[in-house]
DNA sequence: ATAGAGACCTGTGTGC
DNA sequence: TGCACACAGGTCTCTA
């Protein structure tokens, strides 16, 4: 599920319930995920307050007073939901439904918020592609530190991009994606930027710079595609494709929205372009662009 | 250094 | 209905 603006959903989803609680229990259900969970993960947690929760790119980051800095990520299909313990097992709930919902609940945090509420956040991740590590003692870990801008506020312009960018031979397509540049882009909102800014996702990166290295105006226009394509999908609470965004279970509905992004064969949405819309695959992922009206 | 392929996992949709 | 295959919001590791 996640991208940045997905990320970012959830971390607003899970910041009322959780800022400011106290951890009664952690229950793991595997010992693993993408990586094993740390030693002790559950022992340094409990009887712990959350003192805030962050994000950095894709990453959450959950402060608390009794263990270092937890770091998650939800990989493709991870995602936390919020439940008042008291209802969290509805009665009359069918055992299938359950049973689904539950099948890949890996951890429980038992909770009691800071308005008293009793409640249990529960990470899902069928894929197990996400992970929750501690940082070191001084809160940097190695997955953090090179890490490259965010795309959100006013970080990137068009010289930063153009800074980025130059010399780069690989397709505009890899570099957008390529975390230690921009922090937080994904599969979706690169397809996405590259139409809104009507570039190529098969143009060299390095293509977008002038030769004494300043921005050009397509640099310009994409970075400022990057912030509104962002912006856009935080404010309608990302995409939901397959799993859920929100921590009550509520969808994004971004993805309406999407111009080309799975929408292979339609017509460009560009007003009086005329395109159709076509998927490639660069290493390895899907691309969605308009041949016609991105160059 | 840099670009691409493969690997990690499970679920879903498609076509035969 | 079964089965095989392609594909999925990510990113780490290995290879040229």
């Amino acid at each position: 599920m996640p991208e940045l603006p997905e990320v970012e959903t959830v971390r607003r989803g899970l910041q009322p319930a959780m800022e400011g609680a106290r951890i009664d229990s952690v229950e793991l259900r595997r010992p693993d995920l993408r990586f094993p969970f740390p030693p002790n993960f559950a022992e340094r947690l409990t009887g712990g307050q959350i003192v805030g929760i962050g994000r950095r790119a894709k990453y959450l980051l959950l402060e608390t007073t009794t263990a270092p800095l937890l770091i998650s990520h939800l990989g493709m299909t991870g995602s936390f939901r919020v439940e008042d313990s008291a209802s969290a097992r509805t009665p009359g709930t069918f055992h299938h439904e359950r049973s689904k919902a539950e099948a890949h609940d890996h951890a429980v945090f038992q909770i009691t918020s800071k308005d008293g509420t009793a409640r249990r956040v529960t990470f899902n991740d069928p894929r197990r592609f996400g992970f929750m590590l501690f940082a070191n003692a001084d809160g940097s870990h190695p997955m953090l530190d090179n890490l490259g801008v965010e795309p959100t506020g006013n970080a990137l312009n068009g010289s930063v991009l153009a800074g980025l960018m130059q010399g780069k031979q690989a397709p505009l397509k890899a570099a957008l994606l390529d975390q230690t540049l921009i922090a937080g882009l994904g599969n979706i909102y690169v397809s996405e930027a590259l139409w809104r800014a009507q570039l190529s996702p098969r143009r060299a990166a390095g293509t977008i710079v002038k030769r004494n290295g300043a921005p050009t105006e397509r640099a310009a226009l994409l970075a400022d595609a990057v912030r509104a394509v962002i912006d856009d999908a935080l404010r309608a609470g990302g995409s939901s494709l397959r799993d859920y965004v929100h921590t009550d279970g509520s969808l994004g509905y971004f993805q309406h929205r999407f111009a080309v992004y799975d929408r292979e064969g339609e017509p460009c949405p560009r007003a009086g372009c005329g395109g159709t819309i076509r998927r490639i695959v660069q290493s390895g992922r899907s691309t969605f662009y308009c041949p016609v009206c991105q160059r």
